[in-house]
RNA sequence: GGAGAGAUGCCAGAGUGGUUGAAUGGGGCGGUCUCGAAAACCGUUGAGCGCGCAAGCGUUCCGAGGGUUCGAAUCCCUCUCUCUCCGCCA
């Protein structure tokens, strides 16, 4: 959520924040209910104030046993009058809540200009784009042949876009959550293991909902949603709560499944690893310091792609614009690796600088000392990584003209030791 | 699913219509004492919003939302959450 303050001080600066995202945001009729708000509300506090020492007054002179008709008459009035700008502030704020809640976040100074993500940027590439040999076959091809990969399965048990790992597969799958969480905890983070299932509020404090509900798997029965990322429970660990600034950064590492419904994107990436419901990924959350989110999420872009080297990748980072970035993000790196089989760079990986905006939602407070001014902390979360893109790429990639996926040796003390897949 | 209890400041915990933003204790911070520390003693210590350059002033907040009243932490209604016991269950 931004600054409801930032609206009524800085249009402007709103406006074009909001236009560089090519965001079709009612700027102007929040700006007048704000307004209306404001006028209201100075008008009634006035009013209980005259309200308030009347009300002593009378429990005084009553105390004195004298008569104190005239003034309760006046004062119902005061207060009917009260309740009326009261009631209709509050329709006023329920309509500036949803309209707030449906703003993305500004995007930051250093995000690339432009509308979509043919305007991101190429900040840094690491390895080459290109064929290990003539021939290589995507990865659901070489994953069948291999019988680590059952698409089929997948969809007999719950339909298009699941998936089934064997043998292999599966172990592969259990080896990289395993690496990445050590890799990450290595560099100082905490390992955390969070529900799979969570409120609204928690959904709306990281800033799903209200805008993106078709997207994600509910059930209703208990008003609970699947986590599309562990980003929504892990962030939401600090909730309603007030962080002091000597325990920042705090920093989480967390391995969930994902659950996404993928509403709009049918017909898109059909085959293979590469759009799926139901996916594991490792994921880092932040709370730091606004002084220095932005290091901090250049850091983290860093944590993310040791994986990736790790794993002996080609990979790009890549700056997303201010059109392409995510509805909360100021700004977002992409992390995407190379694979060969589909000719493709995957994503696998996005690094985000929220600033204050999911913490403004979620309430995550910053305690300040005196004479500061900032009133919540910065939060920033990447994936590292995304499993079932990474699983494609490396099939892609380490694959070997006879048909064998050789398992890069950081992997190894994860797969028994083990050289080849399958 | 059934029965009961509870929700007050950083924490514990008083408070049942009129200077209660809130007793008391603990904690934190500052000080006295001390070579230093502990103990003891003294002082201090919530947040949101509005107006203001500031000092400050006003207003709201005792789980949430409504109601009664000139006036509510205190009375009434609804909801949510937490805990305990029983049942069921991995």
């Amino acid at each position: 959520m931004i600054d409801r303050r930032l609206i009524r001080d800085e249009p402007d600066r709103v406006r074009a924040g909001l236009a560089r995202r090519h965001a079709a945001v009612d700027i102007e009729g929040l700006i007048a209910l704000d307004h209306e708000h404001l006028k209201n509300l100075q008008l009634s506090e006035k009013l209980k104030h005259e309200r308030n020492v009347a009300s002593e007054e009378i429990g005084k002179r009553k105390a004195q046993g004298e008569d104190i008709a005239p003034l309760h008459a006046a004062m119902k009035e005061t207060s009917a009058t009260i309740k009326t700008l009261e009631a209709r502030n509050k329709e006023i704020e329920e309509q500036l809540d949803a309209l707030l809640l449906t703003v993305p976040n500004l995007p930051h100074a250093t995000t690339p200009d432009g509308a979509d993500s043919a305007a991101n940027v190429v900040v840094r590439s690491v390895g080459a784009a290109k064929k290990p040999f003539d021939d290589v076959l995507p990865h659901w091809e070489i994953g069948e042949k291999l019988g680590i990969l059952d698409l089929e399965g997948g969809r007999r048990v719950s339909g298009r876009g699941f998936i089934v790992f064997r043998g292999d597969g599966a172990l592969l799958c259990r080896a990289l959550i395993q690496l990445m969480l050590d890799v990450h905890i290595a560099q100082g983070y905490d390992e955390v293991a969070v529900p799979f299932l969570v409120h609204r509020a928690s959904m709306t404090g990281t800033g799903q909902l209200p805008k993106f509900e078709e997207d994600m798997y509910q059930v209703p029965a208990d008003e609970l949603f699947l986590i599309p990322t562990a980003e929504v429970p892990i962030t939401n660990l600090h909730r309603e709560s007030v962080l002091e600034k000597e325990k920042l950064p705090i920093k989480y590492v967390g391995y969930t499944p994902c659950f996404r419904r993928e509403a709009g994107s049918h017909g898109a990436d059909t085959r293979g690893l590469l759009r799926v419901h139901q996916f594991d990924k490792v994921e880092m959350v932040k709370f730091v310091h606004p002084d220095s989110s932005y290091d901090e999420l250049e850091t983290l872009v860093n944590d993310a792609t040791a994986v990736i080297e790790a794993l002996e990748l080609p990979y790009r980072v890549v700056a997303l614009s201010s059109g392409d970035l995510g509805f909360a993000a100021a700004k977002c790196y992409d992390l995407e690796t190379y694979a060969p089989g589909v000719d493709k760079w995957l994503e696998v990986s996005s690094c985000s600088n929220f600033e204050d905006f999911q913490a403004r939602r979620a309430e995550i407070r910053l305690k300040k000392s005196e004479g500061e001014k900032h009133k919540f902390v910065h939060t920033l979360n990447g994936s590292g990584l995304a499993l079932p893109r990474v699983v494609a790429s490396i099939l892609e990639v380490h694959q070997t003209p006879t048909g064998r996926v050789r398992i890069p040796p950081g992997l190894r003390p994860y797969m028994r030791g083990k050289e080849y897949l399958g």
